[in-house]
DNA sequence: CAATTCACTTGATATAGGATAAGAAAGATA
DNA sequence: TATCTTTCTTATCCTATATCAAGTGAATTG
């Protein structure tokens, strides 16, 4: 065994349809999952009852609510299928006994992690700097495969802004074309 | 040698004085700080010349651009002192060099980037859905240790709202409570 | 394939926060 | 202490984006 990925192979299937929840805001029986098809997704509901989405996962991506491990309060991750999915999946604790003492899958993770802070920061760079209209172009540059196969009001919630001005800016980008 | 801490605490102390740069945007013999007294910043200058703060670190904290190692495109990674202060290098080199092999130095790494992306998550989130004023409170409340000690316009900065804005919406909050 | 729901667009109006400008306060320097 | 510089505040005006409200089209479902 000398990856992550490796691992997810060996796991079994789940078939999951559009719409179907995997892992609900509370709930603390969280695991992992690799896309194998399909496309996933996972948000927050804010306390105005808004969604805002922090990751899409289609194809070979995995995703978790790892992240929240150390989350004491309010804010609740969810992740739920956008299109039917094909998924492996696996728990926590199996998923930290694969890290128990190879440094080559160790430094594996590390650069994983890597990759996952440059992708935040830039993210969190572009909020604080971009319009919506750069957001929205810097989000098709960098995800070509995504944005036309993700409804426009999920990629608004990506964004941070509504689906009104999304529609808007993309009228405003046809035109200037 | 079990720790970073222990690492660097083997460094020499080098004196930074209020606005020393310590790395400069393009610059590529980067290195990671430790911060013994006083307080660094990162931050990018976008293509309007207008500064955005990624990152305080105050007592304690270590600060690097290792982030950035990736990064092709325009934005720029600087770090530079925002007050008198004491910190200990290390070269990114060097830095890789320790992380070898063992494995509980790269646990206690993972450990670390688990906090940074728990961090920026929590960063996004916020900028996806909160308004200045809530980010504001939530920024005290996190850092309470830091807000009264950074200049204000600096916090506007890393919130990412103007100085005048933030300016207001402190006299709000003094009005309300 | 009719019905119902969902996704997107468009328009009118409202608002948070930006830009600009100027002054006050607080620190730094001499 | 006086001068210079930087930080913060306040006021006015302005713009990007939100909100609210319909309407149109597309897709799912019974």
């Amino acid at each position: 065994m000398n990856s992550f990925e490796e691992f997810f192979k060996e796991q079994p299937i789940r078939q999951v349809s559009k719409g179907e929840v995997l892992v609900r805001p509370g709930q603390n029986s969280s695991e992992s999952f690799y896309v194998v098809k399909g496309c996933l997704r996972s948000y927050i509901t804010d306390v105005k009852g808004k969604d805002h989405i922090y990751q899409f996962a289609p194809e070979d991506w995995i995703i978790s609510d790892l992240e929240f491990v150390k989350n004491k309060s309010g804010a609740t991750l969810s992740i739920d299928a956008i299109e039917d999915s094909e998924v492996k999946e696996i728990p926590r604790d199996k998923m930290y006994s694969i890290l128990d003492n190879d440094p080559s899958i160790l430094q594996a993770l590390i650069q994983k992690f890597q990759n996952r802070v440059y992708t935040l920061q830039n993210r969190v760079l572009q909020l604080l700097s971009y319009t919506a209209e750069e957001r929205y172009i810097s989000f098709m540059n960098t995800y070509p495969n995504l944005y036309h196969r993700v409804p426009l009001k999920m990629v608004a919630s990506y964004l941070g802004v509504t689906p009104e001005s999304l529609s808007r800016v993309r009228k405003e980008l046809l035109k200037t074309k």
